[in-house]
DNA sequence: TTATGTGCAAAACATTTGCAGGAGT
DNA sequence: ACTCCTGCAAATGTTTTGCACATAA
């Protein structure tokens, strides 16, 4: 959390927020890109992981480092868990009480500083439950 | 869960997973691969990315998608928790209770069928935290 | 003997960075 | 004006893969 200062209004960072805050689906960088493109089709890929980054450190969005190779990104900064399907991959939001009380346990049995927690649940969703159903290869 | 039956057992396997079970850091492939070398000077880095993938497959290993850009890789296959310091990246098991009954609050709360869940706190090390201590920059 | 596994090198991805020109304040 | 920011392309870092040879069963 910093940053904000200096931080200049473009019509690039603007609108990148714009897209991200349309959808609840936890887009990787480069889905950032494809639905930013739309609106600005000469935007760089490099500019969208900039600004990504920036905006992460300023507190104004959310990285998810979950399980998978690329990074996720989310326009809901409140603390709040994520499920990911095993299948498809999908990443959703889940709304169920965050539970601050564990932090107390985690700082006995460490001998770090804690700062927080995150809990990523695992599972299949209803889309892929239902394709399994329908197509019992897989 | 699978392979098991036709997995052979070959000299790199065996000196990869020993390695592994020398220590409690949760290494990256890379890390694995430097320990590995030192006994077996001519193993591929592929070799070493394979194998841990196809252990992690079959259940022998745990492998670990936390925070960071690699992948981390964990000899202790039971349930629990990790801690990752923000400041050096290094992981930690972590010896509390598994919170086995969030399962049912995120079942309840979504349109998933749950298969388990990771909780992953994030903190500041002991080593780190006295760094900072002594050099007050940073 | 023969299916699997290995080493090596190249390919495939994801992300970061240098730089010259462009745009907010 | 003076920074900060952008587009572009090249560089970096991580993981995967194709292939000819080697080896466990």
């Amino acid at each position: 959390m910093n940053n904000l200062p200096n931080m200049r209004l473009t019509t690039q960072r603007q609108i990148i927020l714009e897209e991200l805050g349309k959808v609840t689906s936890h887009p990787t960088a480069n889905e950032v890109y494809d639905m930013v493109r739309r609106r600005l089709p000469r935007i760089g890929l490099g500019t969208v992981y900039r600004n990504l980054e920036l905006m992460a450190d300023s507190g104004i969005i959310l990285k998810l480092e979950v399980g998978g190779t690329q990074k996720r990104f989310d326009a809901t900064t409140e603390p709040h868990y994520h499920i990911r399907c095993t299948s498809c991959g999908r990443v959703d939001d889940i709304a169920m009480e965050v539970q601050e009380h564990i932090n107390k346990a985690a700082e006995k049995a460490s001998n770090y500083v804690i700062l927080g927690h995150h809990v990523e649940f695992s599972g299949i969703c209803r889309a892929c439950a239902e394709r399994r159903n329908t197509n019992p290869l897989h």
